[in-house]
DNA sequence: CTGAAAGCGCTAACAC
DNA sequence: GTGTTAGCGCTTTCAG
């Protein structure tokens, strides 16, 4: 993959001797160190736009040991809202300290993902945020360039000691199932994505706490799992809505499935209380009135990236996890 | 076991002392090519190991001249769902090419987008995807180095002669107020974004075209611009139907102002008919009926991506533009 | 204030 | 099959 695009590219040396000085003073005039007569500097400067120059990246870095200025971003997929905030605030702080950001897809499996951390690791980034894709959080961090600092995002790290930006899930699912259990409810559905994600098993952990430490019992066939989509929650929610017993209330381990049941229960024309993890686009328009645990998503991108920089400017402290707190709020519009 | 904290990374020249080889032999071993003694390579892959030895990008860079496998993408903000899918495209295609994506924030102003530019430039990267933000495109390619081929994309290039991808606005407006008109109406209302937007311009001198091939004559007071956020065209929609004569349809330059007006609409128990430009999420889930001009926001990048990637493989044809076309569909749900 | 020469880490020729 | 040497484009001593 090299890029032939018309002739040759100027040098350094291009410029110096259409100038008629030496590469130093090039050098010179064009990284504006140090003072050079102005009558050279502008010959220089002309030369250089004559031949449209551009210093060459890879010299200079070699040269002089810099870095790209360049840090990378690990993720599922950029079209996903959830990821795309975190990439746009990281963006944003990466841009404050003058870098950029790589962001890279983990694809489907663990293999993909392995092969992609070591594509980054091969570019000498100056940092990497990963969100871990695959369970094995070890296998990773083994790939990994003991030089480049690694902040994980809402996974904390399993089996290694790293800087980690993580959602309280388990707290801010608790909290709201209890605000459940006081309001009287006792059959309260619980809809899940896949347990295979930390999140949501802390989620559904948080589900549990709330009725134990309330002590109060609960219906385990009110839980179902592995809801991805809207439309599994939508049937999901029918079918316990033709319960004999069906439940007076519903939690929702993530936007998807609470979307799903918001319809469900807006097209049988119920309005049990329900509460969902994750805030969506055009939730304050959803026809009937709702809960929502809220969490702050550019900010698991914003202080990732900045514990990032602290350490790529040398921080040697412990590791730390930051847990971003959750808030219940009301959404919906009554009709 | 290798000390997390080693002072310097290992050169070639660190493994082929410590393996008791030549520089060239970790060269070949590492590199996969030639064929070398078995011995000899599995000492120099321990040497690595122990090491944890990683190539030099910068060094390898520059001798063999090879790029650094990297394209970037300027945009408003990855934040914009809109834009946050035309970066997952080229994401998806960069990785398919074995290149990795810098996605670029352009800032607000016009002079943060060229500082942006130019800072992507002095990258060297492969190839540049640009949206552009500023209206003067012919400054923006005075900075781009002519090597780094460029596709613009969602803007038509103006003064310029490059690759780009747009949709196909002016038309998908025109034949949307075009059904409207020949459902009988003629007071449309028309509802648009700042006109600073060539996008926008398009669509609105859509909506006119479709009266002027009509031959019907249209009320110029029943257009409004500068409808940035749902609510200003929620207030724009509800001073309309405080009229004494107020429009019986409605066109909306795009989903924000779409959403606006549904929710005005929807408030004051109004069904009239309504068509927007750009789908957006649970538009499905919507209480009321209407349509949305629909066009592929993932073509819009995958398909600059594949131009890009084109030119960067060495293609010289005449740059061409790809106009994306639009398609009618049905929204919402009939309560 | 400017120039000549060395060398960053690596690979491409060419020797052995 | 393996080692030696030169040099990619640049900055950095160190002389002039």
């Amino acid at each position: 993959m090299e890029s032939k695009h018309s002739p040759k590219r100027a040098t350094i040396g291009d410029v110096a001797s259409r100038a008629g000085v030496s590469i130093k003073t090039v050098s010179r005039v064009v990284n504006g160190v140090m003072t050079v007569n102005p009558d050279l500097a502008a010959r220089v400067r002309a030369a250089a736009a004559e031949l449209s120059y551009r210093a060459n990246p890879a010299a200079f870095a070699l040269r002089t040991g810099a870095s790209f200025r360049t840090i990378g971003l690990l993720i599922k997929d950029l079209s996903n809202d959830f990821y795309a905030t975190i990439a746009s605030a990281v963006a944003d702080v990466a841009r404050a300290h003058g870098a950029q950001l790589i962001t890279a897809h983990a694809g489907e499996n663990t293999a993909d993902e392995l092969a992609v951390v070591r594509d980054l690791v091969s570019r000498r980034l100056d940092g990497l945020l990963i969100v871990p894709t695959s369970g094995d959080h070890a296998a990773l961090a083994r790939e990994i360039d003991p030089h480049i600092p690694v902040v994980y995002l809402d996974r904390r790290p399993e089996g290694i000691n790293a800087d980690s930006v993580v959602i309280d899930n388990a707290n801010g699912a608790r909290d709201a199932v209890t605000t459940l259990i006081n309001d009287g409810h006792v059959r309260i559905a619980g809809l899940f994505d896949t347990l295979n994600m930390p999140t949501m098993r802390e989620r559904l952990a948080g589900f549990r706490e709330a009725f134990a430490q309330a002590g109060v019992d609960h219906d385990g066939r009110l839980i179902v799992t592995n809801l991805s989509t809207p439309d599994s929650a939508f049937s999901a929610t029918s079918s316990m809505l033709a319960l004999e017993s069906p439940p007076t209330a519903y939690f929702c381990g993530n936007n998807r499935s609470g979307i799903g049941a918001l319809r469900a229960l807006w097209v049988h024309e119920r309005i049990d209380p329900l509460v969902t993890f994750d805030d969506f686009e055009l939730s304050d328009l959803m026809p009937r009135r709702f809960s929502i645990v809220k969490y702050d998503k550019h900010s698991i991108g914003r202080l990732g990236a900045e514990l990032l920089f602290r350490r790529i400017s040398g921080d040697q402290h412990e590791p730390q996890s930051i847990v971003l707190p959750t808030q219940i709020e009301k959404r919906g519009v009554a009709k």
